[in-house]
DNA sequence: AATTTGCGAAACCAATTGGTTGCTCATATA
DNA sequence: TATATGAGCAACCAATTGGTTTCGCAAATT
């Protein structure tokens, strides 16, 4: 099954999950008590979450805690950095017309 | 039908398309001589980048030219800044150390 | 006027998704 | 030692997804 970042971030709830353990490390039952659904499923989300590595996992005892990778989520930011780029761009060039029209004022 | 985003981006098939018009406005036919699939699915993907404001259509003649919205993609760059905050506060910690040990040295 | 072209909509399809329940296993606790 | 608890796994399910083909319509082209 090929996981992407993108696909993993595009449900709510693993959205959700990665906010909560972005805080803190937790295990599936605690996470499980925040949503309406089972820990099983909340457990499947974090088998998604670990397949792209967005989230690594630490046994203690009989409890798995699960931790955000969160360099990971630096391949959204570059994905979107080339978007930023044009966005930005078109502040700059208002900021150029406004500096214009400054100009003609005085 | 809940369009969000996330799920838009989600596909690497609309990713593509949203770099394409990012760069100049394109019609359905044109898009899809980039893919190995028909019109009418690239047409699919573009009702689904609509129907979350990502893209605007302009009809000129019987063409429908899409272009990218591309203030819409801040929604994720906002999303995402929670998290830069993090691991730009785990560079700024680095720094500390790093300069903590300079002072050492020095 | 007849034909070609660009498009969206609909019907259909296989694969995937997000959820469930039931199970087993290992670790704590009584 | 017996029992309760935390977790992964498998089987199942309905809904959604991403694709197709077929169709009809409106705008160009002949």
């Amino acid at each position: 099954m090929r996981r992407d970042i993108f696909q993993a971030v595009a449900d709510p709830t693993r959205r959700a999950i990665i906010a909560l353990i972005a805080v803190q490390a937790m295990t599936p039952n605690a996470l499980a008590t925040h949503f309406a659904s089972t820990r099983q499923a909340v457990s499947k989300h974090l088998r998604i979450l670990t397949e792209c590595d967005l989230v690594k996992t630490e046994q203690q005892g009989r409890e798995i805690y699960y931790t955000l990778q969160i360099e990971k989520m630096k391949a959204i930011d570059e994905w979107l950095a080339q978007f930023r780029k044009i966005w930005e761009g078109r502040f700059e060039q208002l900021d150029h017309l406004l500096s214009t029209i400054k100009n003609k004022k005085s």
